[in-house]
DNA sequence: CTTGAAATTGATAAACCGTATCAAAAAGAA
DNA sequence: TTCTTTTTGATACGGTTTATCAATTTCAAG
């Protein structure tokens, strides 16, 4: 039985709105998913392979891209592949990439999330999510 | 000729470095590329397909890499695209998007863009260019 | 507990973006 | 001009994601 109750009810919530159903593999991606901070489709595909090996790739991405519309999941588009960050796994934390080594650093700063608020109410926006992404060097590519 | 005379120092001092070669290409793509934000390989191609009909995508790509490695453009993967920016451009803006309508608001905060240099250097980060996206529900939308 | 319409799945073909390949052309030093 | 090295353009290729479609599953109504 998922422990995720709040998550598989925000699920259902937008499989309901949607007239989806809900499946068997989807219980067991969002089982899975909520389990990381963030995952590739390939990843999955492989670490799910032993519990359902008949389990699809299509299956997978279109599950996934599915969360993303649930507000469970967001997207990050990396080198080549595709990024599903898990939403509600973090208190919400923000990417350094290093574009020498590829290097990823996570931060959280509550300054900035203060100061994002702002700008939206200033604009009328009620923010749902965010993304922030700062690129550079880290100190061992600078030299 | 050029207007972009200190981009084209940078780009021949990395030529010569490196036993490049000045090329009629690499003077057209670096000027078309000088006079936009950002921009992406195909919109290039279609860009210069008027000036230089038998330009090939490979060369914009290669040439594309090339300015990023010399120092003067910046690959960002955005969507299923790779987008190059132009570094040399200052007036970095960022967007607030509403998730109902699709609608972008472009904004700037010297604030934000200050705590994020903090956070860069706490790192040993040199943070060359950023990405900042806020998701939510414009005024007309929430209703 | 059936039944049946509608949605989903899995397998795989196709699309897409960017890179590799290679013969022909161009650059640039001697 | 000559000669060596690099670059170009055309296109084949490779990896990732989406589209297609027949078979299966869901789930609401009877």
């Amino acid at each position: 039985m998922s422990k995720h109750v709040k998550e598989m009810g925000i699920l259902k919530e937008h499989l309901g709105k949607h007239q989806l159903k809900f499946t068997r593999q989807r219980e067991l991606i969002l089982d899975a998913f909520l389990k990381q901070e963030h995952i590739t489709a390939e990843e999955m595909y492989h670490q799910l392979a032993r519990k359902d090996p008949h389990l699809g790739l299509a299956t997978i991405y279109r599950t996934l891209n599915l969360f993303c519309e649930a507000g469970l999941a967001q997207a990050r588009h990396f080198g080549t592949q595709t990024q599903y960050d898990n939403v509600s796994h973090k208190g919400h934390h923000d990417h350094l990439i290093c574009t020498g080594c590829g290097k990823i650093v996570e931060f959280e700063n509550c300054d900035i999330e203060r100061l994002q608020e702002e700008v939206a109410t200033r604009n009328g926006f009620t923010i749902q999510t965010h993304r922030l992404e700062l690129y550079g060097l880290c100190s061992r590519c600078r030299h």
